[in-house]
DNA sequence: TGCAGGAAAGGACATATGTCCTCAGCATAG
DNA sequence: CTATGCTGAGGACATATGTCCTTTCCTGCA
């Protein structure tokens, strides 16, 4: 994870999120700017968070790791998502894992800067609909898991990890990597791969030399019915 | 539900959970003390809520159901748990049905005076500290849910609907009302039937007239590993 | 008294998913 | 080139859970 301070592009940013104006003056002298290269790491379950970072730039992945070491998909986080803050604002350890999916690029600041905003009100206002609205996907994320099959649940990961970027073209996923996305779907490898099979004989995806390749993104939309592991805008009730 | 203005009781409580200087003064006197009997509703999933609510005395249960028509446990709520909130902030319909288990008294305040408080740098902190901890204790119970079988999770239920009040003496649920139950579980009533057998075989609860009576708490926590459902406090790390 | 109808219990079977094991293919050391 | 060992695919079986149906029992009403 490289940093940098390079204002004009974080001030850029800030901009095109509208939050110029909610994020205190006195916290824009602490912001970084952060890249992440796909799968690396931004913050690690378990350990005490530094920075609180808005994803400006690319897709994260979220999961969690349970005491008897199952691991489970918390959600898909893109721009302009936070990370860490809840843990920032508690002082608590980090819950979840968060790893790059694509190149990433984040604007963040040291938690420490947190105790100075204690009186801005119109910050922590900022933060406090920032975290319901997490709390909201985190609901529908975990109740969904809790009431859809496999299937279900596999075909939204695949449209998830493969999404927009290269829209037209065949999108390749390492299999390599998909024992650890059975253990992220809450399921086991045996059973993926027996779902995998039917994807494979409805045409959905196909296998090629160590990659998973989605044929039919329509045909998986069907099957997913609502790609809910992303995190979408939820618009406001007047 | 029977509202009043008893400004002592709802002082005492404030003091009695060390809140009467979190909340700001000009929101005192919009406060109303709220009471409830069992299986009253507090607040209806869908709807547009009308009031923020505290609770100070009793338990209620939190639940939701799904587009398919499925209902899932969300979570059970002591004192001082806030209902309302996140919907209020957000201006979201009611995400959640909250209906009293026991008898239950909140202290509750009309939305609208939210808007009056957007400067109250202290009570929006105050706020964000409990969604930030309503979504710890969410993610919890989500994934409570996903991880384990039906029968953990029944034992933690059984324990919850009965807990604390007659500690010694047996302690009755309904029959009846086990069917709403085993949706609440996100399970069907035939095999929440299936698993109460073995806990009666066990003997760990009996059938009796139209009630099931928890015979052995004790082995009903060691089904359960820890009870989940019941949102603790929990602790911040300094 | 006897019958319709509903609630509770549980039987039978199907499906979803987990666990353990085997087998084939490929890579790499010797 | 062959032995060794790993990885990915998939077979066999067990378990958890869902769906549908039948039986039993009670209750209110004709």
């Amino acid at each position: 994870m490289k940093s940098s301070h390079n204002e004009e592009r974080i001030e850029a940013y800030l901009r095109q999120y509208q939050l110029a104006d909610v994020w205190p003056e006195g916290l824009k002298k602490h912001l970084q700017l952060f890249r992440l290269e796909p799968d690396e790491e931004l913050c690690r379950q378990g350990e005490k968070p530094q920075y609180i970072h808005l994803i400006v730039e690319g897709k994260v992945k979220v999961y969690t790791t349970s005491f008897e070491g199952n691991t489970l998909l918390v959600a898909f986080m893109k721009p302009p998502g936070l990370i860490g803050e809840i843990e920032g604002v508690r002082g608590w350890d980090n819950l979840n894992t968060v790893t790059a999916v694509t190149e990433v690029e984040t604007i963040g600041f040291h938690k420490r800067v947190l105790g100075e905003l204690d009186g801005e009100a119109r910050f922590i206002r900022f933060l406090l609909e920032r975290v319901t609205e997490k709390f909201y996907s985190k609901s529908l994320s975990l109740s969904f898991n809790l009431l859809h099959p496999v299937e279900v649940r596999l075909a939204s990961y695949l449209l998830s990890v493969t999404s927009d970027e290269q829209a037209g073209s065949a999108d390749g996923v390492a299999i390599s990597t998909m024992k650890d996305t059975a253990s992220l779907l809450g399921t086991s490898y045996r059973h993926m791969n027996r779902v995998l099979l039917n994807f494979i004989t409805g045409g959905l995806v196909k296998r090629e030399k160590g990659e998973l390749i989605v044929m039919d993104r329509q045909g998986l939309s069907r099957v997913a019915g609502r790609n809910i592991y992303e995190i979408e805008d939820r618009r406001e009730e007047p």
